[in-house]
DNA sequence: TCCTCCATGGTAAACGTTTACATCATTCCA
DNA sequence: TGGAATGATGTAAACGTTTACCATGGAGGA
């Protein structure tokens, strides 16, 4: 791999001209040298050495991603949206799966430190253990969130709460007035805020609320699915179901289906996120929009 | 940030020896000094800078993936297997997607000659272009694709064409003889190969192949919509269908369900590649699985 | 009492850049 | 014609590591 002194040799100039031509400086360079640089760099095929470059300037170009899992597409949409908007800048993006274990989510950090990345973003997964806090409060302006956290970081915010709300009036337009929540894990702020919504969406049209028809599930169909039984199987005749993400919602929808149900006439479902697939079960799930690609992309604007 | 000429001097001791006990080289380094050094990186939170250590050893512990759109469940999956297997061997994974654009291609492999990375696994898109090769080629045993390409790199083959005269002998067996094909884009080896499967099981079994059964989309459920449509309208009475993807496959089931018929009664559709909301269709749907996990995995083996 | 040898730890070069400062030639004006 | 100002290029330090090589001091043998 040729470097800068192999190209300044070829072009008998020194380096420091060499960098002057590679990086466009405001010192002038005289025109005709200027060729004699470019036609060796272009002979040698060179490229200036990222690492060097980043360990002098203290800019690496780099920008890490910390989520619980890229084969949610969920969270795969945040991503493609942060690396649209990351490329266009030039920037790079190192991709962190954490499976919402606070042990990755540590060591990640540190890695990403070690590398000298010039952000973070993060994403899912709970970061308010005193270890995290402490690494993370270090690297503070470097750091941006998606979605609530227990931590005063720089946030790309969701309306999750608002589109709880708006699911549950969807469904009492049509009429459902037995509607069932299914519900994220424990410690997601998502999860809460979009419990929160469907609680107050029922407070607000004066319909009491039986915890039994709320459960909690950990975001996947499976969990969709056995909950889903759950709820429809204990006596209740429940017409509807809002489920705070879509792969739930699948999960939920077989259940029924197994039970006997239709869908919609015997049992509406909501789902959350819209995600890409979502418009092409049968029937098309009804789903509230969270712009996951768009908080990616915010998300690194804020970085930059 | 601390660095280690900070943790040499409040230890008393040089560099070279916090970098002895840092990386325990084979040197000897007394165990009280080696205590004194332990004891001022954990007060000063010190971790070695990467960048540092990856210009001077020429080894950054860090790996591309290059592919079309990581919003592509196919895709996530491939990353997925390749980050467990790079995490646990201790390495970053850096992403790019290209949308299969040459001129993004290239820029995405320059990009990660520049920050030295010390491999490069490559799935989707074309990598025949003259320009492409050459830069490729300068990093021959660095890089590992995923699928067949036109090119000599060490490969990761995943068995489409069989997996296609699988998806069709299984139709046969149900007793369905009218069966057309929804492929992928041209310039795709993958489409080619699930192409040729469809073709030599007709071919195996004395069956004539009419090309105006054949469809070429490009991967997206909406162009397996648009052209089930056209598959189904067209005077043919087509009993079932193969699709080079699942995505396709669940257009092709929406078109049929507009045109009132029921699946898997009036039609039968297999997909490619189980991506994980598969099963939970409605019916579930019949898919040739493609371990693209397992793929992304075997390729960082192949790398390290 | 030396000399040798080993255990331990330090010195400095190297990795490939950027850029402040120095150098040198040329031009321009008094 | 001499001096300053300007334009073009070069020199060397710095970024934070690893490691070959050297220095030191004490133990042990002759």
């Amino acid at each position: 791999m040729p470097n800068i002194v192999d190209v300044a040799l070829k072009a008998n100039v020194s380096i420091a001209t060499v960098s002057r031509v590679v990086n466009q400086t405001s010192h002038k360079v005289k025109s005709s040298t200027r060729e004699k640089v470019l036609q060796a760099i272009r002979e040698l095929d060179y490229r200036p050495n990222a690492l060097a470059k980043g360990l002098l300037m203290k800019k690496t170009m780099t920008i890490g991603i910390i989520i619980p899992d890229i084969s949610n597409p969920y969270y795969a949409e945040i991503v493609r949206g942060i690396q649209d908007v990351a490329d266009r800048a030039g920037y790079a993006v190192m991709l962190y799966n954490t499976d919402r274990k606070r042990e990755g989510i540590v060591r990640d950090i540190y890695h990403l430190r070690e590398k000298a990345a010039d952000g973070i973003i993060f994403s899912g997964g709970i970061i308010n253990g005193y270890e995290t806090l402490s690494i993370l409060g270090e690297l503070k302006d470097r750091v941006v969130v998606i979605g609530r956290h227990a931590v005063d970081f720089p946030a790309v915010l969701v309306d999750n709460m608002g589109g709880a709300i708006q699911a549950v009036q969807h469904l009492l337009s049509l009429g459902h007035d037995e509607i069932g929540f299914l519900g994220g894990p424990e410690g997601s702020t998502t999860a809460v805020d979009r419990l929160t919504g469907y609680r107050n969406a029922l407070a607000q049209n004066r319909l009491i609320l039986d915890e039994s028809r709320v459960k909690q599930g950990d975001w996947t169909p499976k969990s969709g699915y056995l909950l889903g039984k759950e709820l429809l199987r204990n006596g209740r005749r429940l017409t509807a179901i809002v489920c705070a993400n879509d792969q739930m919602a699948f999960g939920a929808m077989n259940a029924a289906r197994e039970l006997g149900m239709k869908i919609p006439d015997d049992l509406a479902v909501v789902g959350f996120d819209n995600i890409p697939l979502s418009s092409y079960f049968d029937p098309p799930l009804t789903t509230v929009e969270i712009p996951m690609y768009e908080a990616g992309a915010e998300a690194v604007r804020m970085l930059i």
